[in-house]
DNA sequence: AACGTTTTCGAAAACGATGTCGAAATATAA
DNA sequence: TTATATTTCGACATCGTTTTCGAAAACGTT
């Protein structure tokens, strides 16, 4: 903070001003242009607003003074005067790989737009409980950020004076502002995907019961199986509650099934890899005796061995709808439905024909 | 850069009549929570920001009419007068895997204190080449952001009217204002960790020339084999330039010597997971006829078959200081000299003892 | 009761930009 | 030339907050 001492309105004191003012304060404001180009601040304003109604000549003369000074409009003084600040805010539980490529989808696509982002990381604090969505948003809204996208809401979207948009790979679209996988989609072409390699009888490791992309994902495999014609086997399907160990044991208890299925869809790629994981500490080659597809596509599905096939969350271009609708909701265009994205099929080596007994 | 009219036009022409305003009349301003607690704006100020000079009574008494109509100060209009924002951005080329933890350290040092974090990524952009840092910089130093930090700048940095960080794990510390990874040490340390396992031919695939990490990293090398009297022998250094491609040639080219190194030592982790590739093309067994250890700690090195020893980059704690040296910087303190974070060893699969012969 | 001292409080001036509205300058029409 | 339409431009109020500085009130001391 810097107290210029002797500094009246009116007249401001430019002659020892080269060396005071440059301690002081050498920032270039939008009066310092319009002094040096000899015209007065709304004109400034309106050149560089681009607004109606400024002479060629003069217009081209500001331009010259702002290059000349490298004026940079406060984006603080223009945000209180017209109550709007440019920033979009993005609320993350935690820069997790998860994370990451949504961050990318969503600065690809706000670049070029007049907004900037914000990014906070929620639950990393010492009391980091569930609800901070709520105390970011009323601290942030109105004030800081122009509209917000949080990713995986832990609680149901508070009301706030800004737009939201909810990115949510489990919950399910709740409202019209959110946007998620399609999770039944997915699951059935998972499913879809073993049953074309001549697989018959297909396991499925559940996901956490009280997530809604649990319940569309084992409907998408029930529906895959009706479709092809599989009558649905109850002791085919167990619970892994998007867990490794927990996926262990249902995996576990799949395989020694007195006849155990030659392929599983697990809910989620961290569920299957603990399932190859499992078949193999029984001895079973993956994918020769036993197929395995999972759900996400996280970054290690790629690197485990045997590679896993998997399901594809298209987080990039979720990030970019986010981006997209959150626009035009600033616009002031009523979004009205949820917006869904499909979960594309990534075979990889951990699927294969079905043996023949 | 001042906003050229193309951009503008994209601006939905918010009319100040209906929306607009009817966001901002909701607002509760520090006016009304003067009004309705009896005092002035100025009195409300000193009690929203524990100034000296307010009676017990009234403060309590504003307290609760804060709580009561739900005020929260407008970090915009704070900022505008006191010419703070308490956002500190930090400006990184792309969200990747290397920058995450970065981010969560950052994030996490962060919280506590008054500053908020604002994420950018740089070279995302359509002509997006070096130089992108003193664009954002100038454009939001002084007015969006009250400090800086910078993840591996691509130039030098410029010169900026707000404090700035960088954090640069190839460039070396060029500043007193700079934090990197101690890479003679970590290299040391590598290369001792093969000695003690007896080795003592053990190769090293260099890292990009340019850069001066790769020069640092070949010099701890030397340094560990000189202090076991391990005389030097040029044979064994290969250029890898940081590059899969390039150091499988390398690692080739080692391990068809007549008398082929038993360990190597890569001056990143991808080469050296491009060199165990060559050596199992090549029939050798890792760890168990050539050891084989990196540098850095990606993702990919614990997953790997047999996966890397390595020597880790403590991003977290890069961030974590990072934040602790700007906000001192904030705070007024001169930063004489710039930070250097240890490289600690992760042994793993990858190193065994040296094959008797 | 009169005086000095310390608290407590409020009026008002910034901070830097935007937008309205009327005045001045200029172009066009009569 | 005069009257009118059209640009072009600038004075000024405003956004919500902080901060200074002087007035008023409360307190303590003779």
């Amino acid at each position: 903070m810097i107290t210029p001492s002797a500094e009246v309105s009116g007249i401001p004191e430019q002659s020892p001003g080269s060396a005071l003012s440059q301690s002081t304060t050498n920032r270039v404001t939008i009066n310092d242009v319009a002094q040096a180009a000899g015209v007065s601040v709304s004109t400034v304003s309106k050149v560089v607003n681009a607004r109606y109604g400024v002479a060629p000549s003069t217009m081209e003369r500001v331009l010259q003074v702002i290059a000349e000074l490298g004026y940079e409009t406060s984006l603080v003084a223009s945000s209180l005067r017209s109550s709007r600040t440019n920033i979009i805010g993005i609320l993350v539980a935690e820069f997790e790989p998860f994370a990451l490529e949504l961050l990318n989808g969503i600065s690809a696509t706000l670049r070029g737009t007049q907004y900037d982002l914000m990014a906070y990381a929620g639950n990393l604090a010492p009391g980091g409980r569930a609800g901070w969505e709520h105390r970011s948003l009323s601290r942030l809204g109105g004030t800081l950020i122009d509209g917000a996208i949080i990713v995986t809401p832990t609680v149901e979207i508070p009301h706030s004076s800004v737009p939201v948009i909810a990115i949510d790979p489990h919950a399910g679209t709740s409202g019209p502002a959110a946007i998620d996988v399609d999770n039944f989609g997915g699951a059935k072409t998972a499913t879809e995907h073993l049953i074309s390699l001549g697989h018959r009888r297909i396991g499925h490791i559940k996901g956490r019961s009280d997530l809604k992309s649990a319940h569309l994902r084992e409907s998408g495999y029930r529906q895959a199986l009706q479709d092809a014609g599989i009558s649905y086997d109850p002791q085919l399907v167990h619970d892994g509650d998007y867990q490794r160990d927990l996926a262990a044991i249902a995996a576990t208890d799949l395989l020694t099934l007195p006849q155990p299925p030659t392929a599983i869809f697990a809910a989620n790629d961290l569920s299957a890899l603990s399932a190859i994981e499992t078949a193999k500490s029984l001895g079973l080659n993956v994918p020769n005796d036993l197929s395995v597809i999972g759900f996400d596509d996280i970054p290690e599905a790629a690197q485990s061995k045997p590679t896993l096939s998997t399901v594809r969350q298209p987080m990039h271009e979720m990030g970019a709808t986010a981006v997209t609708l959150l626009l035009s909701m600033l616009a002031g265009e009523e979004v009205t439905q949820p917006a869904q994205m499909p979960a594309s099929l990534i075979p990889r080596e951990s699927t294969a024909t079905a043996p023949q007994p």
